[in-house]
DNA sequence: AATGAATGAGCTTTCATTCAT
DNA sequence: CATGAATGAAAGCTCATTCAT
């Protein structure tokens, strides 16, 4: 990751806005992610927004908001995504392939530093927040679990669904690690292994 | 997670022994996991032990030195584990199978809080260190790799060893995040299970 | 002392009017007095007035200043009220009585607040202010001292008026701390009682 | 009051030794009487201390702490003093002098800054804490009124125990505003003033 | 006049690390 | 080896004040 010096080269958040809030989030993600949560200071991030350090806190009460909001956009659009994907594909073995597409765009796209941010500084938000931002999730597992209850009826697919999206939705997570938009496999030909390794046989 | 009170109700981590450094990294280990590393303080580390927080720096020179030492001792333990896997599966097919359960008890057995921290604090190490463990994990890798490549061969498995490693790998370490021992699923019906989806159809 | 959160119910100090600058003051001696100036905001001043915490720059140039005018208003407001007392009294022990009378009023009646803040607060002012509002008091002491040198050459009264006028002052500037108007005793009372301690035996 | 640059230039506060907890105490009611206990900053006492800001926070654990402290001894060794005065004099009326000049030697000799801390920065206290110095205070009042109670029965006073307290202990108290032991007048002459004034006629 | 975003200095507190005992 | 007081840099956050609108 090479290093970032001004807002200008970071990514978009999905449709993050080019207000201050939206500008902070921007960096906040990049930050955390690069360095930790608990590592990044917030005047380090304030530089980065282009900011003195105690402007920030007129846009967020405290490091912790920050912290909430670029978890609660990550879900916020990529759920959004997902539900596109499931309209857009026709039948239920499309629908799977489109899953596993569109969450590959969310890790390893623009959201994908927030994404990041979303599993790795998991335990540095406050059990109440934990619990707030786990209720969004369940609304983004759900949108899988339909569809893969469909797939198990159809024998699309032979293990419990709550399990094959666990392992399946690992794989995907873990491209995180290694995964690379420049190398010689292109997301969609990543989403068809995945698709592939899911399948019944 | 049950709040822990004493260094008694903790598990060694791999073959850890009581030495004052094998105390203090077992403590690490399940506080950095609980918190993180740059939340966790050498004094509550410390108490954890039940030494006074400037004793540390006998054993250790530094608070990094700790976080080294941590993830040092999880792949040196689960190299070996993986090691003894193959050497006692016959055929490769055992073997993966071997190796996928070995790797599943890595993450969810007694080095379970180790390898979280190696996976989860990752970034808070210097990238020379960073680069030192990574030299020690590609030996760990090379181990999955001799064998997957024999399981190319023999048509075991239809992808490149490297993808379906990476994607396997991200299935089994994902783990982390859900699976329960407590649970109605084993271990080994978990191993079976990721077998079945990492085979060729 | 309830909490207040509307500027209407506060009583008027003195004679301030509605003005913007009025209404500040009358905010200010509430809170400066519950919470004390410095802990007291401009944010929490300006909420309670009404308007944003940018806007109380237009009628005051800084926070000092609003402390200077609540003290000021103190000052003249009681003088005046110290004078009218003497005025309206026959015979110098009527006029000690009056006097008596009027000081508790102040301390315990509508300007109370502004009367503590000007005692409790006075280490806030800088040096320069402190002189400055000493001189309006040396006016207000005058008033007193010309009745007591007269009550010293009367027998009304044995110690050096400036003595007399220390203690008797002292007891009734603590009233502050203790007397509560809907108790038994009424200030008509307590002004009988602090004569007669007064009085030549 | 002289500019202080140096601990050594600071009256010792009751028996307060001269541990690192003392030492601060003494600083602490020093800054906190001449500029208040929001206005003065840690970094000020520290350096008053001769020591470290952060150093300041092994003694005490914030800075509400150690204006605790400063209350506490304040009450608690001039209760002590008032309890000895009792003791040592004999016959009510004795007794009654030795409590007002012990508590003029409070107010205006060594421990007279914390006492004046004790009063000026009673609202910076949290609810809690005015609890439980008010029982602290309890005590001490009950040693005054149980004097008077007796006073009263010997019709040495005529106004009831609690009025005259308020009053006299008024007078007492202001006497930090105006008082100089440098002056012409010593404290067993005020004293002695003071009895007068409370006396029956 | 009024607003409210922005400032930037300064606040209390934390914490890894040192070192005399 | 162990202690624990002391360090001092740095953290998150506050707040009086300014100023373009």
């Amino acid at each position: 990751m090479a290093e970032v010096k001004s807002l200008a080269q970071l990514p978009q958040i999905g449709e993050l806005d080019d207000s201050p809030r939206g500008r902070v989030m921007r960096a906040a993600a990049y930050l955390f992610r690069k360095n930790g949560y608990a590592s990044t200071t917030v005047r380090e991030l304030a530089q980065l927004v282009g900011i003195q350090s105690g402007s920030l806190f007129h846009h967020f009460k405290s490091k912790d908001d920050i912290l909430l909001g670029v978890m609660e956009e990550a879900i916020r659009y990529n759920t959004l995504r997902l539900e596109q994907a499931v309209q857009q594909a026709t039948g239920t073995q499309q629908q799977i392939r489109a899953l596993i597409r569109a969450e590959l765009e969310s890790i390893n796209g623009d959201t994908g530093v927030a994404m990041a941010v979303l599993v790795f500084e998991w335990d540095a938000l406050s059990p109440e927040r934990q619990n707030y931002l786990l209720n969004m999730r369940k609304h983004y597992e759900q949108i899988w679990l339909n569809v893969l209850e469909r797939a198990r009826e159809e024998n699309l697919i032979i293990h419990p669904p709550f399990i094959w999206r666990r392992l399946i939705g690992g794989a995907i997570s873990w491209t995180v690690t290694w995964y690379k938009p420049e190398g010689s496999m292109t997301l969609d030909q990543l989403a068809d292994t995945i698709m592939q390794m899911g399948k019944a046989k």
